[in-house]
DNA sequence: GCGATATAATTAGGAGTCCTAACCTTCACC
DNA sequence: GGTGAAGGTTAGGACTCCTAATTATATCGC
């Protein structure tokens, strides 16, 4: 016998929102394109899957669980401003409570400290120690096998993919799906197309330079969200 | 005091393994595509991030659990074939004995059944009741979100898109990243480009029938490995 | 100023995912 | 017909992630 037990054994209840659900998507006057989405969709589940086994086996490799290794890249990489627990839980679409689990096990290890923060002594200003860094810079590598098989295709179709693949982000965003995107499409200081006939048509208003396609950043620093228009 | 083990508390080793992989990237003399690597790995990381969330939303509300659900809409959509345990496990990446827990909650459910196989009694052949059936129906909407946002694309970008995503997981696949891809870049059937200056330039030898981008399959029930050459 | 409310973080406890190891059964081969 | 291999199940353990309750601090209202 199995030995979980809520999805596993609580009787189904008549879905009443199953119902509400079912027929969103056949309502949609769409025009020959939902079987080319179903397939975008399941690539990407693919590749998801990749992405996760890679993580694991990262893991496993370094005795750090999945969320402390993202955690500690994200912090090596995000220097300038001052990480507290909240706001990478948020980040990774966490609870603050999961988090923190995650955090004080750094610290066990002694890979980051957690001092309060000066203008707010609730909260817990985070910051990698050298040893934490030197860790980071070690796990940066857990996608590796995705890289080779990236650093295989050609550069101007792996331009245009990020393009698309941030214009998916962009739509998922104003959809509120994705909470965090810190990607141009986004930002307030993003100008699109314009700089016609160029190699680099967008421009970015904060470093006042033009942008190509590959130029997009995914995870821009100095990034702000639009204003809210509504 | 946080209540994980291993990952936590156990002190880390020397990481032997740690040392040889921390070179393998930067040894590789790579003109300027690591940076555009690195975004686009960032950017599937996100829509990873996503697609999880989604399905684990499609969990809660259908009492069903992640491997539960993605069964049952395999299993919908891959009626031609007798499908077994094993199969299953490995087409998820997951083990037999994970696989089985599931496919037995599915049968206490009555979603599936489970009859001895006719040419090999040790195997089971698992088939949707008409419940499981109505079930995958409505579960098969589980990213309707993502499909709204892709919707808005415009549908030459998301051929292209496909091409893309497709050739990434050949490129995996044939560094023995995935085990499994039925898709046409990896099968024996597929004649790529033969049809120059046209909007369909691939050849599927099984149907005999031209593809264009857009016809290239993500899951092919016809699909056939091309034999090793080594 | 001081109490009420809100917020940052932690702790405790629970369900689900996924694994390994051990086992049973059936098949295949000699 | 026995031995080994293969399909599947069971048991048990570690990790992920959640909710709820708690603590400490900040902020707001009066």
């Amino acid at each position: 016998m199995p030995k979980t037990e809520i999805f596993n054994l609580t009787p189904r209840p008549p879905s009443p929102l199953g119902e509400e659900r079912s027929g969103s998507r056949g309502m949609r006057g769409e025009r020959s394109g939902p079987d080319l989405d179903e397939k975008i969709i399941a690539a990407l589940e693919r590749l998801s899957h990749v992405l996760r086994t890679l993580l694991w086996e990262e893991a496993v490799e370094s005795r750090l669980s999945p969320i402390q290794i993202q955690t500690l890249i994200y912090l090596s990489s995000h220097t300038r401003d001052l990480c507290r627990v909240g706001q990478l839980a948020q980040e990774f679409g966490l609870t603050p409570a999961t988090m923190s689990d995650a955090v004080a096990s750094l610290e066990a290890k002694g890979l980051l400290t957690r001092t309060p923060a000066h203008d707010d002594r609730r909260a817990q200003t985070l910051r990698l120690t050298a040893k934490g860094r030197r860790s980071a810079e070690k796990l940066s590598h857990w996608a590796e096998a995705l890289h080779e098989s990236l650093a295989q295709l050609p550069q101007t179709e792996k331009a245009q993919a990020l393009k698309f693949l941030l214009t998916l982000i962009e739509a998922l965003y104003r959809a509120g799906v994705i909470t965090v995107a810190r990607i141009c499409l986004t930002c307030r200081f993003f100008r699109p197309n314009v700089h016609r006939n160029s190699q680099a048509p967008h421009h970015c208003a904060l470093m006042d330079k033009p942008l190509a396609e590959r130029d997009l950043r995914v995870d821009c620093p100095e990034h702000e969200p639009v204003a809210a228009s509504s």
